[in-house]
DNA sequence: AAATTTATAGAATGATCATTCTGTAAATTA
DNA sequence: TAATTTACAGAATGATCATTCTATAAATTT
């Protein structure tokens, strides 16, 4: 009994030959590649090598390498960024959850000593210096997690210390949370950026 | 009357051709060069031009393009972050040292939009994830940093509103400066930026 | 003035880059 | 089975990469 691939119910195969390997599975290869060497410092003879896919495969699919790089990024956020974001429920006190949100940046961001930081802070801040459409997906992504965690204060609001400004004080968190990616990269522990995070959310927060 | 060419008082001119430009003027745009288009993405025929030093000059100056590199970096901390550091006194109260500080680092990461960001906190920290010595050196700058703003705070520890661990702190403050940076190579308003700064000062000093 | 020293301008080099092409393999459809 | 469709494996392409070489220019020293 042959599974249906994760297609619909009655959908058909494919015609032509299939691929070898996942599209998904391949992605979170590319993944780990944008994510060590950089976007430019990531060839795409590498990519196809450590994806397993062909170049014409990977050119078939993605288009060109920053099409297959801007892919990488959503993998990115769906698989890597997704419990980060999810850890700031609103499920328990404002200060619990943004203390969650905190561990969880750090150990994403410290786990693996091949892949330190992050893809979206430390590789495609530095290739949008000079490349609009990336420069374009980075504030959308910037955007998007200091919407998140406005929306969550401001559910929260009563919680915390001072009357502060909702937007600004998500942007300071994002602000934190960002300069922890960055200090992960650069061999911090994960322990010392922890205690950033529990300093910020103290501070924040009424005890 | 001919200078001295910024030599000492009785030395002599070097022996050979003078060079057409000053190397230091020369590294400036360097840093401008790597700072806009990243480590990776800065050709060396795209810096011999806009250094206007020629190739092997710029191979005899520098060794190879790391060594360029690394000596941009030294200069970009001699006369873009000096005046942020410097900004962090003591000269004044701590609240108004570290809101100076936050502004100064705002003030060089927006002002000019070819050069959005940080070129430690932006481009360093990519090339860093590859590369040894260039992970070294970020965690050079990345320290040099938090061992200034510890200083400081440990001077006007009786300011802070609690006893807060001044390691700790710095690594917060730092955190935020560089989360700033970033923010900033995405388009962010100054404006938006000093109010994350003025609330990081309110939240750790007293009034 | 002749010899020496260093820089210049730009061509040359070999490697690697992103991308495309060629021929074959593996699937579906008729 | 024959025709069609899509992917595979890897060579080919032309551009660009970092680096070095060649020949000449501009300075100092003797």
């Amino acid at each position: 009994m042959t599974s249906n691939q994760s297609f619909g119910v009655a959908a058909h195969r494919a015609r032509g030959r299939p691929r070898a390997v996942q599209p998904d599975t391949a992605l979170d290869e590319a993944v780990r590649v944008f994510w060590s060497q950089g976007y430019e410092g990531a060839s795409v003879s590498r990519l196809s090598r450590q994806m397993r896919l062909p170049k014409a495969s990977l050119y078939q699919c993605y288009g060109d390498k920053e099409g297959l790089f801007l892919a990488s990024v959503s993998r990115y956020v769906d698989t890597r960024l997704a419990n980060v974001g999810q850890a700031l429920g609103p499920s328990q006190t404002l200060a619990q959850d943004l203390s969650n949100f905190f561990d969880a940046a750090v150990t994403l961001a410290t786990s693996d000593p091949m892949t330190r930081g992050c893809l979206i802070s430390c590789v495609l801040a530095d290739a949008a210096g000079n490349n609009p459409r990336l420069r374009k997906e980075l504030v959308a992504r910037f955007t998007a997690l200091e919407t998140r965690i406005c929306e969550r204060l401001i559910v929260g609001q009563a919680e915390l210390v001072v009357t502060v400004n909702p937007e600004t004080a998500a942007l300071m968190i994002a602000s934190v949370a960002r300069g922890l990616m960055l200090r992960a990269r650069a061999d911090a522990t994960p322990n010392s950026l922890r205690e950033v995070g529990r300093l910020t959310v103290a501070m924040l927060c009424r005890t």
